[in-house]
DNA sequence: GTTGAATGTTCTCTTTTTGTTCTCTATTAT
DNA sequence: ATAATAGAGAACAAAAAGAGAACATTCAAC
């Protein structure tokens, strides 16, 4: 188990290395996690190197590599590092107070289920055939929220909602080759509002 | 049988190495069950530990670790069901198999991270601005890829990767209204490809 | 090549934090 | 009354964190 300061050495070398494509000196790091002494972040290079996260060029400078396979074990959570944000043509920007991102606060809760989606109907708001979305189950919905509703009891559907004056719902699909289409209220039951959607490119 | 208080100190070391991925000093145990003397807290992990939930090793800071019978009566993995398909005019089809998604296999691995996403450069590929994409660490990848480049060490960005055949490199934004740059090999270094992507809702 | 600044390595020392072991007291249930 | 459970807190042991000096090696500029 690592302790505190090391695992804030290894979490520095990290980014440090996804931003600027190559490794730190131990000065850099030693500012980086806060300290003065290179010869302490010698010593936690070390037990970084002796539990295989990373491997050191012997001498070298800036010769550290992370070892990539190694992390299991590092977080038993569904935890993943969140080192910033991206955006074309700028370094990757720190996002502060924000570290990691918890995927159990992100999406986990007793009243979600998934459901994976099929078809083109919700492109244009970024949800593509097979992503799964994340569903609350609940029985109401604001306008513009993107809803599962039931028609008539039986067709069910991924559309964004919108209550019409009148009384009326439109279930609009967000596909410009697609129409909304308008029910009386009665017969649309929600039965749940997407609050997450997730795709895996594997 | 465990007393209240050594499950309440139980409960809260699995809560904490669950959302910090290390484990909690006895002072801070202490404070998380609302009590003021480490040597008690010291007595109730001994205790944990006699009853093999926990191992500890003996001297080490932060050196609690949670056996997995400690684990399992907890209903901590991050699943959540996963009820079906859903397409535009259909009921839910059930999928046969798969009862429920595990988002810990559907992202997590050791050598993952997070960013951010800022911009609409990928929106027709379904990430949007300020959705969080999961990048593999690798510094190699194949046509397609949506990678994280880096550009002359400097820049950077997150494109679709296109090798082309006389070893130049053309990194393809999915947004009509940009256009995709050529670049020599040399002044690109991938730094990841993304594996997985999420939008969060709330 | 030679040189010098930058960087890595190896020490020793001190301080701080944390774990361990006690003893003492209070409360509660049987 | 007795035993089990809670808790406070002192005293000490050990680990971890950190400073910093001294030296070795690289590497780029000359």
């Amino acid at each position: 188990m690592l302790t505190s300061s090391e695992k804030k050495t290894l979490k520095f070398i990290q980014k440090y290395c996804i931003e600027k494509g190559y490794s730190p000196t131990l000065t850099e790091i030693a500012k980086g996690i806060g300290i003065k002494s290179k010869g302490v972040v010698h010593r936690y290079t070390k037990t970084l190197e002796s539990l295989n996260l990373i491997s050191i060029s012997s001498h070298r400078k800036r010769g550290i590599v992370l070892n990539l396979e190694a992390y299991e074990n590092q977080s038993v959570a569904p935890i993943i590092p969140l080192l910033g944000r991206i955006a074309a043509g700028q370094p990757i920007e720190a996002i502060e107070g924000r570290e990691e991102i918890n995927l159990a606060d992100f999406i986990m809760n007793p009243d979600r289920f998934a459901l994976q989606v099929s078809g083109d109907s919700m492109i244009e708001a970024g949800i593509l055939d097979g992503d799964t979305v994340i569903i609350k189950h609940q029985n109401t919905a604001e306008n513009g929220d993107i809803i599962v509703a039931l028609i008539d009891g039986l067709e069910a559907t991924l559309k964004r909602l919108k209550k019409l004056p009148d009384g009326m719902i439109l279930l609009i699909p967000e596909n410009k080759l697609m129409e909304g289409i308008i029910y009386e209220a009665k017969r649309i039951q929600i039965q749940g509002v997407v609050v997450g959607q997730l795709r895996s490119y594997q």
